[in-house]
DNA sequence: ATGAAAGCGCTAACAC
DNA sequence: GTGTTAGCGCTTTCAT
């Protein structure tokens, strides 16, 4: 086995103690024992036993980040924003994908790895409030995302509604009035895509157009291909949309891959509009308008919630924060000399 | 703190060992006494401390994969095969990020957690040879990419000249003389981009054209904008290039950015070929021709050679598996009707 | 088939 | 300032 304290004080004819103190930088030790510790660490390649550590304290220094999925872009560059942010407070990340399984998000949240991690920042899309409820596990707990609980868990997510209704103002002050909706799950109330949509309806009625129900196109899944096909049984219909605004930035790229397909101009035929601001986004050939949440507040939010909860503050009243988000102004909206500002919203 | 084997042990009147059997499923326990202890697990709510069995065990069950940035979406696809591939033989995967900056690779393959992982799987950029040399960790490492080294750890990667030389027989078929090779680092031997630079200069050689090495153009990093950069400063030049060889995807859809602003159409007058075959290239306006590193075969290997060598496999002759790739063909560089077929290779 | 006891490597109390 | 000791929760001989 490896080289442990033991073997390091024996060799520098000192106690454990001297040596742990060494190690953790304690204050009182003289520089001439330190010199002599040292010499010893480094003869024998002493690396500390974090695994002992951690036995020993309580605490490992791992938090876990559970997405649905990287191969959403929007979630890969979250979780590098997480990695940094839980690196200022010297947390290290295990990283997850629950595939946007309801079961697997149940899994994770549950603590997959009791013990091992100090607290779970999750972003959820098929997880019940019943099921954060019945939550055994003690470790805290952030929440991720456009999903709303009714359950005591501190929730980052910047307001939805109000950002869906910002990007349907654009649309609508660009002249467009049937303003499909792409990406809805199923008709219920608590669906994922649930508050986009309600911004999207009160944007619609408040300037004075009834919302086309027949416009919301449900797509089987968040991608890109998912995109494509909802668009694809958009344009099948005789009267085809003026504009889309899609969910995700995916099911935006998919749409404008299906336009482009069908020899449709964006945004002279078909307006464009998507949500998250992935980098993507901007090189597409028609450059995609978009909403931009703050990753970087997201991450820096939740992590900071986290190591507040585990440094003992109760979590009797969670909180509710609001990262920002802009709307970014591209090409997918705008004839090319108008594009490229930006809104703080 | 939490419930121990000890506290289960006292509530249901046997001794520590009789529950640890329990826990772990040992064969020889009677059925009534299963019982009676499963009952005080669930009543307690008893979960096993890992850490602390970690420690006793020596070993904990989680492998670490770095990678140079989530940003980039082949390496965050290629994360989550690992993550998969990982489950399967029951590891949990800390994913991590170096930023490609060689001083946090140094870190990572130095073990930045001592004792908690039981192995690395590193995809390095700038890491030298002499860094691997000087290695003390322990810890088995498998190596991932582009870059090789004279060190004695296996080393998973696809046979980057032949792709690269496939990739540019392929342009050469189509009629292109003026191939250029975007995303060079240096003038250096040893350079990230290497081997595709090398299967670049082979290809033209072999069909009798002179490597015109002021085509070989050099970017600041692997991104959508540096691949935007290169292309314009060579659309600045005189006699601009028939064709475009690019590092990787990102490059290349950068490449086709800045080729859509000058007005330029692909592949009429410019065709474009990547490498890496990320989703997003399916979808690109004109849909990208590429290299597909099979991302599942790269995982899978990586994972079973950590495995293998945690079970205690010696690595005297670190192997040098080859994941296959192929070779698909899109727009980017043929009219549409070709477009859509693969060759695998 | 079950129990008793040792010890993985470390930190935290408490002595000196 | 430095040494001694107990114990974090678990698995693993070794008894019985």
């Amino acid at each position: 086995m490896g080289v442990s304290l033991k073997d390091v004080a024996q060799r520098a004819g000192v106690s454990i103690k001297t040596v742990s103190n060494v190690v953790n930088n304690y204050q009182h030790v003289t520089p001439a024992m330190r010199a002599k510790v040292q010499k010893a660490i480094d003869e024998l390649g002493y690396r500390p036993n974090l695994t002992a550590r951690h036995l020993r304290k309580g605490r490992t220094g791992i938090i876990a980040l559970a997405v649905p999925e990287f191969g959403n872009p929007y979630f890969a560059e979250l979780a590098g924003a997480v990695i940094d942010a839980a690196a200022r407070h010297d947390y290290t990340v295990l990283v997850d994908h629950t595939a946007g399984l309801r079961e697997k998000e149940l899994l994770v949240s549950q603590g997959f790895r009791s013990h091992v991690i100090d607290g779970l920042i999750l972003s959820p899309i098929h997880l019940e409030t019943e099921d954060l409820m019945a939550r055994t596990e003690t470790a805290p707990l952030v929440l991720l995302g456009e999903r709303e609980y009714e359950a005591p868990y501190e929730h980052i997510a910047i307001d939805n509604v109000a950002a869906a209704r910002a990007a349907v103002r654009h649309l609508v002050a660009q002249g467009n009035r049937r303003i499909a909706f792409l990406g809805s799950r199923t008709g219920q109330e608590r669906q994922p895509a649930h508050l986009r949509l309600r911004g999207w309806r009160e944007e619609l009625a408040a300037a004075g157009i009834t919302p086309d129900e027949s416009l919301v196109v449900v797509t089987d899944g968040y991608g890109r291909e998912d995109g494509a096909a909802g668009m694809a049984r958009l344009l099948d219909r005789e009267d085809r949309p003026d504009a889309v605004f899609a969910y995700n930035d995916l099911i935006a790229i998919g749409a404008m891959r299906a336009l482009t397909e069908r020899g449709l101009r964006i945004p002279d035929d078909v307006a464009v509009v998507g949500f998250d601001d992935i980098e993507e986004s901007r090189y597409t050939t028609t450059t995609l308008t978009t909403i931009a949440p703050d990753k970087d507040a997201i991450a820096r939010l939740a992590v900071d919630s986290l190591v507040e909860q585990l440094s003992g503050r109760p979590v009797a009243e969670p909180r509710r924060p609001r990262p920002g988000y802009r709307l970014v102004v591209r090409e997918s909206t705008t004839s090319r000399s108008d594009s490229g500002h930006t809104e703080d919203l």
